[in-house]
DNA sequence: CCTATATCGATATTATAATATCGATATAGG
DNA sequence: CCTATATCGATATTATAATATCGATATAGG
């Protein structure tokens, strides 16, 4: 299943949904699960998950669907579970605390290596057992354990200089909480996690219910 | 302004980001603001953002594009942040901490009243000058204060129960951080926050960049 | 063994979003 | 005052994603 036809962004942020309905699906009852199953579960179009299912498994049978033990693995395998994803994150305040205590990075096998921050009232402190070290020691860290991946999880204002010490210390994928920006060079990728565009339909919604 | 043509659902994302641009920069230096340098700032085709802004304003001029301090007003009341919404959180685990603690809440006017949690031991506790109450007082609430807006940090096991009592309290927007999906009656719209979705973006990002 | 049917995979169609193009216009600068 | 130009708004085109359709097939059930 190696990537011969490219997979859209929208079916790579679905898969992630499909894994997670399996899993909670208990195992020893199911043998066969079909793409319409899971669809009418998670109120999807069954082509639309058909079509997603077939960019990480070619093993569906007509009529029964696809091998449930088979299927995890494969879209596992797909999204890269089968190797632990290795992490710093920098600003160890309220959101980052929660990113550091929360045990769900485990499911994706994200490890969260250590935490950053320029306060020295946190820096040599441990939260869930991770330590929070000073910025200073950021890159040497990175390039020692080959981090590619970094957690931007800092006040607007620093985020950028945040960003550029973790490309330098070569970072390819940036997790950005904070509502900025960022300019990063072409090789490095930044996932913006807005807040704010999640509000914005949660409230247009609300005022076409209540107003109209 | 109001919605003659309905308004996508991207451009609905959009403007949020466009909007806290526009607050970053100095509102004394600025008179005019031109989508064009919106789109450069921001990465993005100067199309795109003259079409996302003229769902809420008209008053772009050629040559200069729009007057600064009326397009971010233009932009604030199409997004509703006029009104102040109210909200409920509930599970107060380190990500609803997070949330409780979080100032940047204010520039959306999103306001949490009050956290829940089924928790004896953090039932009665203050989180940010937020009261912490036992679900059992949830309905009552929303009923009393007309809280339209629910925030679901709670495992997913318990999501759904909760989500139920969020509906049956009068809820008719859900933030839900918890991975799963949930079931609700057609009035009431779910916005779903799926770390996993974003991970899968960001580890196809690097098994590309790595392997290839 | 035969038939009905659920589902698959592939392809066609439709819907949605992004981008390109172009005429109109407001002003800056000579 | 005149001309060049940046930008707007509208429309046309292209790209991307979702959905509909259909033949093939595996099995369940008679």
């Amino acid at each position: 299943m190696e990537d011969t036809k490219p997979i859209s962004v929208q079916t790579l942020k679905r898969l992630p949904i499909y894994l997670n309905y399996l899993k909670s699906l208990k195992k020893d009852e199911v043998v066969y699960i079909s793409a319409t199953s899971i669809a009418h579960a998670l109120g999807l179009n069954d082509v639309q998950v058909r079509k997603d299912l077939a960019a990480v498994s070619d093993k569906g049978k007509p009529k029964l669907g696809y091998v449930f033990a088979e299927l995890i693995m494969d879209i596992e395998s797909y999204l890269g579970y089968d190797n632990i994803h290795t992490s710093v994150l920098v600003g160890a305040g309220n959101l980052g605390r929660a990113f550091l205590c929360y045990h769900g990075f485990s499911t994706y096998n994200l490890e969260i290596v250590a935490a950053f921050d320029k306060d020295e009232n946190v820096i040599g402190s441990n939260i869930n057992k991770k330590q929070v070290l000073s910025l200073n020691k950021l890159k040497n860290l990175c390039e020692r354990m080959k981090i590619k991946i970094g957690i931007i999880t800092v006040p607007e204002s620093e985020a950028q200089t945040v960003c550029d010490l973790l490309v330098e210390s070569g970072v390819l994928a940036i997790w950005n909480f904070a509502p900025i920006n960022l300019n990063v060079p072409e090789e490095v990728i930044v996932q913006n996690e807005n807040i704010g565009s999640s509000l914005a339909i949660l409230s247009q919604h609300l005022s076409e219910k209540l107003y109209k």
